[in-house]
DNA sequence: GTCTATAAGATGATAGAC
DNA sequence: GTCTATCATCTTATAGAC
């Protein structure tokens, strides 16, 4: 039901998510997809072409849920909920990673297109975060911009390396527990 | 001054550290050090081989460092301090990921004896951490021990996603933001 | 659009000389 | 211990038939 070039992407994607950039081949994808790798080619003439494509629509896809997320509702505590489920459905599925959390882990070894499209994903995350976090701290004294960016920071790299942690424990689980904990944490800041 | 041993070792952690297991191969080391591809089978004869070896002697380096501060100090916030310098000192130098977390990001393309140094590096992180966490909560009720471990997840998770968020941003002092805001909450669970 | 055939280079690894 | 030579395999990529 699905055209050729959605399935490769989709091949592409959950092969970095698992194995990173430099871990998957054309051939991979090919055995996966039931094609020869010569015909992948015809799709995205370069690796550095499928590269971009998995990375740019996963970050398109991603904001996409978070603007419609806002239509429902501006309750905070909520919208960080649905954000952390956004996580959390990506480490549920075989426990991949954030694609792009994988990519910058091995930036100094993408292509600087690949490499740009993770830095474009962590740019809008920040952005849209930074949005959600309280101007004002507990005592009611103003916030710097520094301060907030640095707040979402902290959450947005709690739910990264919970996926690390969890993975490598082998607990999927724990997941769940780090990310409740980084949930509790960025409410509590108001 | 220094064996070839030790110099393939060092290439290899930088190496993986950077671009991640299947980032790099024997000639890459070989070209750094100067010497022969061929020649570094003679120290280690499988990649993998050498992969063990840099893990577990970066394990084994980080707790020794650890067990070598609790003997200086008892004080809590002193521990955790030192604790985040050790990833500092790590990150600091070109930017480079902890090693375990990297090994752990892609995990399932790993050979299973390397898969498993890094799965002991974050269990013997998590089991000091934990140690280190209060035993009861702000309220002086008691903690249990998934709890506290949860505490110690988040943390752990905090500096390794924060090596990815400030990478990914080209932000190295946004490790330092977020580093210092992790033991900021950890601290504040007393 | 997909195939076969093929190229050019990288990669992990071994054999044997020095 | 390190070298050269060599290997089988993988990898990205192209050319041209269907």
């Amino acid at each position: 039901m699905e055209n050729i070039r959605d399935r490769l992407i989709d091949t592409a994607e959950a092969l970095i998510q698992h194995h990173g950039y430099n871990g998957f081949s054309y051939r991979d994808i090919a055995d996966e997809v039931g094609i020869r790798s010569a015909s992948i080619h015809y799709h995205f003439p370069a690796k550095v072409d499928l590269g971009v494509a998995v990375a740019s629509r996963y970050r398109e896809r991603f904001m996409e849920r978070l603007r419609q997320t806002e239509i429902l509702t501006t309750d905070v505590t909520e919208l960080l909920e649905t954000y952390v489920g956004l996580f959390r459905e990506t480490f549920g599925r075989d426990r991949r990673m954030c694609l792009c959390g994988m990519l910058a882990a091995e930036i100094e070894a993408l292509p600087e297109a690949v490499a740009t499209e993770a830095q474009i994903f962590f740019e809008a995350n920040l952005n849209w975060l930074t949005r959600l976090t309280p101007a004002k701290n507990p005592e009611g004294k103003a916030r710097k911009a520094r301060a907030r960016r640095a707040i979402s920071g902290t959450f947005l790299a709690s739910l990264e390396g919970a996926m690390i942690v969890s993975k490598a424990m082998n607990e999927p689980n724990l997941f769940d527990q780090i990310a409740a904990n980084a949930v509790a944490c960025m409410t509590q800041h108001t």
